[in-house]
DNA sequence: ATCCCATGTGGGAACGATGTCACAACCCCT
DNA sequence: AGGGGTTGTGACATCGTTCCCACATGGGAT
């Protein structure tokens, strides 16, 4: 063995239960007692073999732990993209209460891809966690993991309903709220900017709005309705041409921080005032709203509680696997601000 | 055994490779190297022992696997926090990085304390981790894992530079940079908001601070260079403070985005005409420095490539555990915006 | 005919931890 | 003196995988 200067402990190779054991002159079984607590051990036995495991540096493989128990402590996360500030946040909130309970969080980000996404869960079953928050991409998630017997928490939107559990935010009734705001306001002509309606998010937002403008009576122009993309470069775009054309809406109520993004840039772009010439009010609150002048009337939700409701859901259901499928669904508050107002008179 | 109906699995029990060799008729040893690919198969044999594998949806476990063959494939990332876009958006590129090397990643968020990050570190000692990426609140991680002979990189400021890797951004020539631009704008009075001085980051900007103004003979004024606390909150009252004082400075350099946000709303609280009556420059160009008005102008460092990178240079780390350590320093550029203008004439 | 090597396959010992079980003291009570 | 309980310890099998080794078969060279 050649001289290895690392501090105590010999790089070449970790102290296992073993070392412990011989350093404090006992078996491996009452290391492992003295260790976990579980059976006896006499007071100065263990004492012993707790200085032998400081001195060594020991710390218990947790791999082999898990292997001999057949129950992991970690969790896997799914999110969609960090660089988006909703994800990021609900990261957070999923970070901070899986390292309250004890849980090592496995992190991907799934870069809105339902490719990466499935390769990342078969990552997951291969490591045996305990369970999995996601935000899917694409239903296979859910399925597969389930197939598996892995618990699995669908969290913003919902694909497999029903079957797992979920976290959501009350998504129909803030986009109710954000489209009556308008209407209060004196809107009529009022566009909806969204991506997609096939996720439970789109879906229930689309039909908030269009409930808040039935209870108006007012009817619905599908002209106004902007499937655009998913990214900030799209929605300007669509922005550019709805808001430069003939026959222009009063207000535009954007499903989500990014096509919100792209509609503020082709309103500053268009020397539009706002909230004089147009209103706009967006669905998830994001940090530069508050900010940018004027402020942009927003739906708020606790996001990082968001991430922290599915890990303690998660929790729960790997406590009682077989319990029935839960969603829950989490409230959400309009922030008025100054990016909303009467129509212009005409 | 009660009939359960969850797909072709039995959820009591994951089917593991003594499964897959019985129903292929082989050896467990036969159905390692049909699946690893390590050692000799017939061919018809390997088929068989696939289709096997895929009937039953077996996944290796890669505990077990871990555990006998003593090296990991999954990278342990601690960041400060996740909530601000710095931190987010470098885990995404960790996140990337890592997936593409074949690594799983176990991130934390420390929550800029000192404690959680030591807690973390002990839990990725724990899972045997084959490397850990840090961006430290304290100097005990690095000292800790590399103790335990775990390959460490610190991410955007070091405390053990020269024992362990690092990668940084050019600290000093982005702050002498961004000095440097606003003393050619004319001003003379620049006040400096940090943080600390203690970390690397803090003390590179700062001396590049200095030297910008030696290099153009202004003396620095220590009523200037305000220390300010981690927080928005802190940072904004520091700034009402000083720009409502007589003989206040005519620009301000912001050594990070979070100080950057206090000075800003400090600015607009006061009812200052940036950059009329105050300049205002940062280093770290978050998103919503580009989105409000007047743009701030900013020092941006390629976040998503920091992380990217020191995964990459982590991965080299673990091939070469003995090869001296190395510090990269990624380049930043000066994003000159709105809020920098020459001072008011007095 | 013998030997050798290439091609396959299976047995069994690890990896590091846990936990069951057997057993050894020891005290207390009959 | 012996039975029964409490307290404490160690041997050993086990978790799922890998991989070293032993061994079997068959063809080609000597």
């Amino acid at each position: 063995m050649t001289t290895e200067r690392r501090g105590p402990l010999s790089r070449s190779r970790r102290p296992t239960i073993k070392d412990v054991a011989e350093a404090a002159g006992v078996s491996r079984s009452t290391v492992s007692r003295a260790l976990t607590g579980r059976g006896y051990a006499a007071s100065d036995v263990r004492e012993r073999v707790l200085r032998a495991a400081a001195e060594l540096g020991y710390v218990p493989d947790v791999m082999a732990r898990t292997l001999k128990q057949q129950v992991s402590r970690s969790v896997g996360v799914l999110v969609s993209d960090l660089r988006n500030p909703f994800y990021a946040e609900l990261a957070a909130g999923a970070s901070s209460e899986a390292r309250e309970r004890g849980y090592t969080m496995v992190l991907t980000d799934t870069s809105l891809s339902a490719e990466t996404e499935s390769e990342a869960a078969e990552a997951l079953v291969a490591l045996r966690v305990a369970g999995v928050i996601v935000t899917p991409n694409s239903p296979a998630v859910s399925t597969y993991l389930s197939s598996h017997g892995i618990p699995v928490v669908e969290v913003d939107r919902q694909f497999a309903a029903g079957s797992t559990d979920g976290v959501v935010v009350g998504n129909r009734v803030g986009a109710r709220t954000a489209t009556a705001h308008l209407v209060e306001l004196g809107h009529r002509r009022i566009a909806l900017f969204i991506d997609e309606t096939d996720w439970t998010t789109g879906y229930e937002r689309y039909h908030g709005y269009l409930e808040a403008l039935g209870a108006a009576d007012i009817k619905v122009d599908p002209d106004l309705v902007v499937a655009s993309g998913w990214d900030v470069a799209d929605s300007r775009r669509r922005a550019l041409d709805m808001l430069s054309g003939p026959n222009r809406p009063t207000a535009v109520f954007a499903a989500n921080n990014v096509l919100a993004e792209g509609v503020w840039r082709a309103i500053g772009e268009l020397g539009l005032r706002a909230p004089e010439e147009i209103s706009l009010v967006a669905f998830d609150d994001a940090p530069w709203m508050s900010m940018v002048s004027p402020q942009v009337s927003a739906v708020a939700q606790d996001t990082f509680n968001l991430g922290a409701t599915a890990v303690r859901r998660l929790d729960e259901r790997i406590e009682t696997p077989d319990a029935d499928s839960v969603t829950t669904v989490l409230g959400v508050r309009l922030v008025a601000r100054e990016s909303t107002a009467p129509p212009p008179v005409v």
